[in-house]
Formats: C-alpha cells, structure tokens, sequence
DNA sequence: GATAAATGTTCGACCCTGCGGAACGGTCAG
DNA sequence: CTGACCGTTCCGCAGGGTCGAACATTTATC
C-alpha cells in the first residue's frame, strides 16, 4: 500500500483507514480474517469496525463486514460538488456515444489521477481501487494531458512525493522521458498512450481548462489497441478535441449566466 | 450528529471522521473553520487533515479542504458489489422512465434506510448527509415498506437503537402507531407516506425479496403531493407493483443461469 | 514595502487512551 | 455434548495523541 512517509499521520486513524482497504482489497471479510490481515488483537479489530461502524462506513451482515452505503452518499457528492463536474458529466457521455472508444474525465488529486465518469470495469476492481498503480500521472494520459499544463515545479513535487514507479513494461520511468514526453504533449495538444498504463490499451487525452488557464482535468478516450486502426484514431483526436471545445463553451456560458469567476466553492 | 452510545468508540479515529463530516457539512472549510467547529488544537487537527489526506479521504485546494475522489471509487464499489444491484439498477431507470415521478432503490443499513439509486436532488445537500433525519425506517416509506417484513424483535432493536425521531409534523413517533401502520403495510402490500420523510412529498414503496424471503431492499416512487390526484397515484401503485416483480424476476434469473443461491460474496 | 492575518509545520511533555490478552456468552455444525 | 467461530467486555500498561507555543510562508490590506 505504499505510504510513502508515515511520519505525522495519526496510527489509530490510519489504522482504521487500512481495516477499509482490507475490506475492500478482501471484498467483505470476516473477524478473523481482518485480524490475521492486519496482525492487530481481535479487541482492537473489533474497536476499528465498532467505530467505523458507529460512522456508517462499515456494515455488518451475517458475520461479514463490508463497506457501507455512506461511500455512495460521499461519492455523489464530490461528484456533484463542481458544478463543471456536470459539464464534464454531459461532455463524457456525448463523447461516449459518438465514438467506438470509452469515454471518461479524470482530474489530478494529491499528485494522483483520479477518474471521476468514466465505465472502467476494470477500475471497480478491488486491486485498483487500492494500489492504484496505474493511476499515477506519469503513466496515465490523462495524467500527462494534465501536468503537461503545470509548471516544471509542480511537476517535480508530484514525481518527488509519488516517484515514476513502473505499471507496465512501456510506462515512462525517467524524468527525463517524462519531460520530452510533456514537451510533444504540448505541441500537439493532445497525450497519447500506448500500453503505458494497461497492457494493450490505447488511449489519449487532452486537458481542458479555464478561460485563466486553470487546468479542470482530462477529457480522455480508451480501448483495446487491437480495434483502433492508424485511420480511426485520426477521427478519434478529431472527435477528442470537439469534446474539449464543448466542454470549454459549457463551462463558459455556465460562468457567464452566473456572472461570476468558477472558485472552489 | 446524535451518537447514541460513545462506549467502546476509539476517539481518535472518531475524531477524523468527524472532522470528514465537518467538511461536508461546511461545504469545504479551511484550517481555522475546522478548529473552530470541533474545538481541537490547531497541530491536532492538522495531524489529523494529514492522515486522510494520506490515504486520500481528504484534498486540499487553495486553502480549502475538500473529500477526495477517493469516496467516489469506494462509492462506485459499494454499489456494484452485489449483483442483484445491476437488476435493481436497471428496474430503478425503467421505472424512472415509465412513471413521472422519481424512481429510487433504497436497503436498510445498520437499522437506517440507504438510497442506492435515484437522483433526489435534495438528498445529496450536505445536511441530510450527516443528520439523515429523513432516512430513518419510520419515517421514509421504503423504511417502512422494509422493516415491515422483519420480525418484530429486529424492529424492536432498530427503534431501541434510533428512536422515533420525528422528520416532520404528520411521521410517526410512538411504537403503537409504528406497528399499527406496519400491519397496515403488510395488508396492502406496500407502504405509503404523505409528507411524513418531507413535508409535502408524496411517496410510496414496495419490498423486494428473495424466494426465500430474505429482503433485498425496497423500490420506491416519490414525488411533490400536488402534482398526483387520486387517479394517477393509482395507475402509480401499479407501476410499482409490476416493478417489483420485474425486479424479483430478474433477480431469479440471475441466480438460476449461475445455478447458485444469492450468497453475501 | 511593512504589517497583519492566515496556513502549514515542527517540537516536547503530560497523561489520556488505544492496545493486547484473556475470559465469557452466543451461535452453528458435527 | 463438544468444538469452532464470532462478538463483546474487562483491565493493566505504555505507546502515542493532544495541546500549546513557536517559526516559516504566503496572501491581503494599507
């Protein structure tokens, strides 16, 4: 699980916080199963799931523990929380029907890219959900759309904090690959990926941003490297920037009937 | 935030995710409103600030601390976790599409009643996600609908665990009326409320079960009072009505094709 | 440019509280 | 009846969470 620097974090929190991954990495599981998978007492075990309980976040049901619906009611509303996040919802599943590809919009969090729409089947799985490694910005398209935008600083403060860990036999592991890599993304406006977060997949995304040049996220479009041939992918970038454009106008004209700059509220 | 019973509850590990719910509730807060609202030391807070955001529960932007994107992935776990929420998925859109008022699929969780599915707006304003007076069995009809085929010892415990709050002037608070309107239910066939989750909301609620009469959870229509007379809240009965054994039909299949009973995995 | 207010971060000491181990009650299977 | 397992409670110990203060940084206001 990766915690790069444990100094600082609170060991009951994070505790608690682990029996969630567990859970979810065992997909429900018992009392004795959380003990052995943590090495924990059957008391403090039982301490962690009471409170976490106690919170919604964990349900019991017939002896297994599981993760509680409060996860749903949180999900939803960061999902809603922007209100460019329905832009980007409208903007995905538009692009979803007109192209052959999977549709999907990811923003950076923490140094991490985070899907936010998107039917990844794959990103459902446990394994994922947890390790995550082929969510780091490096390896994703959607990644590199995103801090090709950002200053060369914070770009070095991601790689410090989350390094250039591997996911696949073509990820980018260099910092040098990775800026060359960020300079063509830049120029041609759109990233591409060819295996270098999953494993025959191909991928590219494009950032769209403000007006002032925040970055929002990446719309992004995927698929099996098999069925996209050199002619559909040139109409797949044509079909990628038209959502952008979309994308960028919804979120203008929803800024400009409020007469207000997009904040963080 | 009405915790009933802190005994055995772990403080610290309390104290995040209280500090989870004050996020929300303040919409995104920075340093000083979160010291502020729950009373602790500036470095404790921070401490704790930093173990969610370590496991990326919590984000910060701009000064302000928002949840992460990580409850969207829990979120879309939790509610693809069984597979007789894809058949309650698809009954809850086919119902959304075939009445004119909202659809919605709710379970019972830790005596409280949880929508998995459905778009009420209202139910994802940051109060009714840490208060949830609504969400309480005896008030909403799918609670209703739910406990009314429990035995009357676990509904005995859900009161004696969460009361009989009142969510509005016409919900039921005494356990005389509870039973009285539980049989009332379980004559009719489902369960009715007029206002008494939301003052002025009309709702009704039908639950789902296996063959083998384990509940699955409740389907319910919900809707402003003033826009359904007499007939068309008929016609609604029986929209439902057929819902539910789409939805008890759909789930029979998915069992039978797996030549495997519905298990907790 | 200076001042003030805000955040992020660190440090040390007190003593609260989380932890482990054992023991008990309840349930289910053989 | 006997195990096996889960849930729960109790208690003593020491690990670590909490507070308060101090400092570095940034943003804002004058």
């Amino acid at each position: 699980m990766n915690r790069h620097d444990p100094s600082g974090v609170l060991k009951t929190t994070a505790a608690s916080l682990a029996l969630v991954d567990h859970i979810l990495e065992l997909e429900g599981a018992t009392m004795s199963e959380l003990v052995e998978a943590t090495g924990l007492a059957k008391s403090t075990v039982h301490a962690h799931l009471k409170t976490l309980a106690e919170y919604g976040y964990v349900v019991n049901v017939d002896n297994e523990y599981h993760l509680g619906a409060k996860f749903c009611h949180l999900g939803d509303y960061v999902r809603t929380r922007k209100e460019y996040y329905r832009v980007a919802q409208e903007t995905v599943s538009w692009l979803d029907s007109e192209s052959s590809m999977d549709a999907d919009f990811a923003v950076e969090e923490h140094g991490r890219i985070v899907s936010l729409y998107g039917d990844l089947e794959f990103a459902n799985s446990p394994r994922f959900l947890i390790d995550g490694s082929p969510f780091h910005v490096h390896t994703t398209c959607s990644g590199k759309a995103i801090i090709a935008e950002y200053p060369e600083t914070r770009v070095r403060e991601i790689i410090d904090r989350w390094g250039l860990p591997a996911a696949t036999d073509d990820s980018i592991t260099t910092e040098d690959e990775l800026f060359a890599e960020l300079a063509t993304v830049r120029e041609r406006g759109y990233a591409e990926n060819s295996g270098e977060a999953v494993e025959g997949f191909w991928a590219i995304g494009k950032a769209v941003k403000s007006p002032r040049g925040e970055v929002y996220g990446s719309l992004n479009l995927s698929g099996p490297a098999y069925v996209v041939d050199e002619e559909t992918r040139a109409t797949q970038v044509e079909l990628l920037e038209r959502a952008a454009e979309r994308f960028e106008q919804g979120v203008a004209e929803l800024y400009q009937t409020q007469a207000s700059e997009p904040n963080e509220e």
